[in-house]
DNA sequence: CATAATCGACAGGTAGCTTGTCCATGGCGC
DNA sequence: GCGCCATGGACAAGCTACCTGTCGATTATG
């Protein structure tokens, strides 16, 4: 992570404007790593996120957690297995269902949570302080509809 | 291409911001990348554009070609011997040089660098015309502002 | 009760990167 | 003009983050 990126992107420029959203994404992505980095979690990278993001404190499936991530089961169970290798989640046979197994946080699973929810509203602040609270609503809307008019 | 997507990313939502950049950036992405492919080059993939972006009608080493876009030697050497192989990219001996050899866009790689810089103007028009000329200036500016804030 | 759907495991493959090693060639100091 | 280090590129190997396909076990459904 923060590695030297490449300085640019898209397919041979497809405005600067992509490149900067890129730039931007990555930057904010990175901080978060490098913070859960600094706090000993070196090992969760930010494929993970699909993981922790979905995840639920009364346990959740696989199937379902892969279906939430919009991935395949085999990429989220990969996921999982290494996360459960190093402590994060848990698996155990849920009762209701022989075939199944719930992933649930464990303890350093919910510290990972915690540091990076507490991320968003420090950099929220952050940006806000410098943009504005109306341009920062602006940019969001935009960024949406640059999407809505890519897509169609 | 344009294949479903995970519907977020970020370490554990690091902002909604990062998520709509994210998203829209892809979608800008996808849209050369749908381009080129309606045009016959759908071999031409998102990596790709390291080496189209950096090429030069004079002929450029792959040293400096992956030292330009931040990859290793060896990254951009199979790039490009997958755009040589598929014709886009032409590498020759370096007459004054007998270790380097320098790569060079064919003209089938000319028309793709040229699909897609076409590509960008019309895609800001589209832009431009819904937002309006100094939204989209405050939406680059921000976004720079937003990557420094990141990454300082 | 038989059949279909679903859960998770296993096998295997791809893209896009990385490090490390090696050789041939080139530039440089002496 | 010789020795030495730097450089260009090739080869090998490995990793991450995905994918498709298949299968046995189990559960839900007609």
């Amino acid at each position: 992570m923060s590695r030297s990126r490449p300085v640019t992107a898209g397919s041979a420029r497809p405005t600067n404007l992509a490149v900067s959203m890129r730039e931007a994404f990555l930057a904010l992505n990175d901080l978060v790593l490098v913070r859960l980095a600094e706090r000993g979690h070196g090992d969760v990278r930010a494929a993970h996120s699909a993981v922790f993001q979905y995840l639920d404190e009364t346990g959740t499936t696989v199937s379902v957690l892969a279906e939430r991530a919009q991935i395949t089961k085999q990429a989220m169970a990969e996921l999982v297995l290494y996360l459960e290798a190093r402590g994060y989640v848990s698996r155990e046979p849920d009762p209701h269902d022989r075939r199944a197994k719930l992933v649930r946080p464990t303890e350093l699973g919910r510290e990972v949570v915690a540091i990076a929810q507490a991320l968003v509203p420090q950099l929220e602040d952050r940006i806000t302080a410098v943009l504005g609270a109306d341009r920062v609503e602006a940019l969001r809307a935009d960024l949406d509809t640059i999407r809505e008019i890519a897509t169609s």
